[in-house]
DNA sequence: TTTTGTGAACCTATTCACAGCG
DNA sequence: CGCTGTGAATAGGTTCACAAAA
């Protein structure tokens, strides 16, 4: 099965050299004439983005979201296994969420090191989340996935994506109100 | 209270010129030599955002996630009010997730223009996204802040914010692998 | 002084356009 | 032919550096 820059293109809406492009920073993956091969591609992908092996990490933070995180399916096939689960709360820690203990996140560098723990998903509120980036710092854990709206400070071996609602929809509500340039804000 | 460009930029970590220049976009701000007057300042972006008269949305899929969003309480803060919810599973109409009663998704449109909703979450599976997408659209709502991992295709007058968790571990996972060039990847 | 607002300079990213391969 | 990979050309975004304001 073939697919080539312009039919992927359409379906990412981007342009074709885009693609290319970009793919052409880590190899030579299409055939002239013929496109690339969607099964290759998609290992040359993952082998891109070090996904062969899979990745471990950890959900910090059992509220709400956290709870929702951890029974969520859809990591698993990516390669991610997420069911390592903390909290800091004496009514959480020791408690089963979607069939994984809830462990106390004072034991998070003991546990992290045992478990190969390579990521974190913090789920915790505002207030707790530098704390909780601390922790995930000093457990030796080089990246955080943060839902907490604050921007956390780490040591700048240590990547932080965050995921902020409340700015998202903040850009929607400049959408909204109908003052926009015309393309993407953030 | 004032604040500078330069304490702002240290506290989002970028460039004081970054802060100016962003800001000059949509008008004087600053005083020289003294800084933005903070209340001053947060009015001015509240109003830039469109955020003053606050906002309505409406959070369609009433799974761990929606109903994780619907209790969420911090959205209220900044003005914006999410709180008319939608499912299309028997199950889940009629009954109330944080005190909301669940709608049937097929009314949207006549809840919609009754309730005034301008944004709508999408928490639906990836197979139903779409789908929601156009029931969104023709509901008249121009505003998407998008969950499922799918790229939806809208009228080009609709904005759709993407939330690809996938997406952040994968990029997660390329920064750990060790690949990195030095900045900042999608 | 201190610090803004802003052209100019610089840097990065996207798109074009085409040689060359199958 | 059709299509990739890639230099060259554009476009877009960031940072510099300084005149003017307080």
């Amino acid at each position: 099965m073939n697919i080539s820059s312009r039919s992927l293109a359409e379906l990412l809406d981007a342009k074709p050299s885009q693609i290319r492009k970009d793919l052409s920073y880590f190899g030579e993956f299409g055939k002239t004439g013929t496109g690339y091969n969607v099964p290759e591609l998609k290992r040359q992908i993952a082998k891109i983005l070090g996904l062969e092996q899979g990745r471990r990490g950890a959900i910090i933070g059992m509220g709400n979201l956290g709870r929702a995180l951890v029974a969520y399916k859809g990591f698993e096939v990516l390669g991610f296994n997420m069911h390592v689960i903390f909290d800091n709360s004496p009514h959480k820690i020791g408690k089963k969420y979607s069939g994984r203990i809830c462990q106390d996140v004072k034991n998070l560098a003991r546990v992290a090191r045992r478990e190969k723990i390579e990521m974190a998903i913090l789920t915790v509120p505002a207030e707790a989340a530098q704390e909780a980036a601390a922790l995930v710092a000093s457990a030796g854990i080089k990246a955080i996935l943060n839902f907490a709206p604050v921007h956390l400070h780490v040591p700048k071996d240590i990547r932080v994506n965050n995921v902020d609602l409340a700015t998202e929809l903040k850009s929607l509500s400049f959408f909204v109100s109908g003052q926009m340039r015309s393309k993407g804000n953030g």
